[in-house]
DNA sequence: TCCGTGAGTAAAGCAGCTTTACTCATCCGT
DNA sequence: ACGGATGAGTAAAGCTGCTTTACTCACGGA
């Protein structure tokens, strides 16, 4: 019989990787939107990490999330609608302005901080979590190789 | 002073578990390119696995892939233009057509194998890829919870 | 024979970006 | 004081990789 290419000869680390990542993500998006925030994607939550201490101009905010200025002055657009910042003027003037978090975003920081901390103690009881983190932080030292890390974008 | 929300305790899990593969895969897909394979993403790699075998029809790829059958179908075209894929007519007959690999297909996966063990081989010098394995294994087995697996996707 | 089923195709729509091209306000060197 | 250079922001078009909607066609069985 012909023998082709040898087969991945197991789960490939990287599969693992993107699975975990996978499924962590979609049941934390899952609980998330149970509570309320079905209108908020990933995106918006880094976003809103990205603003948090004291608010940021959006091009500030395009550079930590990855995207071009245009791309973030949308995601701006779209949060002032739905009440999750607001556009204040900049105190360093120019033409700048300074995005802020509403309460709403505040609230919503809180309530997806609660989920992930209580999903990863579910996962406590279940699995080494720690000795998990402690791997992928080495993992990502490793390939960072001393760069800073990029900005976590959707892969691919 | 106000306390608005606790900040994320450490490098949260999810965070690099998602910066892992991230990183993981940015850089197989960069040493693939240098291979001469510049022209497939991601998507195409995972195409070709799921075709390895006997073939299959590309309503059988889009559920293996979890995308549409008519993204299957253009994702076809596009690899059958390039030389990647053949359509041949199916032995079951009907309207069925069976998709299989070029030998083009076939080198392309000899050679995006060989750079994922080296990858993970290097990984293995700084840290212990076993043990990251075995705990991935159990993190992604307590989220599936007994559902098979999905198809891995882009994510968000 | 006719209908149901499932494969495949066609075309339009859409999200979430990027690219290209500008407008403005301020700063800095002369 | 003035004339760029710089960097923020905006506008509009384009693009990729999908989905949705709507068919056509081949076969299989009642």
């Amino acid at each position: 019989m012909p023998e082709p290419e040898p087969p991945p000869p197991q789960p490939e680390l990287t599969f693992l990787l993107g699975m975990g990542f996978q499924l962590l993500l979609a049941e934390f998006d899952a609980r998330v939107a149970e509570r309320g925030y079905g209108d908020l994607r990933p995106i918006h939550g880094l976003a809103f990490q990205a603003l948090r201490p004291a608010g940021a101009t959006s091009s500030e905010l395009a550079a930590r999330l990855g995207v071009t200025k245009q791309a973030a002055g949308q995601i701006v657009d779209d949060l002032e609608r739905r009440g999750y910042v607001r556009r204040e003027p900049h105190p360093a003037g120019g033409r700048r302005r300074l995005v802020v978090l509403t309460e709403a975003a505040h609230r919503h920081l809180a309530v997806a901080g609660r989920v992930l901390h209580a999903l990863e103690a579910e996962l406590g009881d279940r699995l080494d979590v720690s000795e998990l983190r402690a791997d992928l932080e080495r993992l990502v030292g490793v390939l960072a190789d001393g760069r800073p890390l990029p900005p976590l974008r959707p892969v691919w």
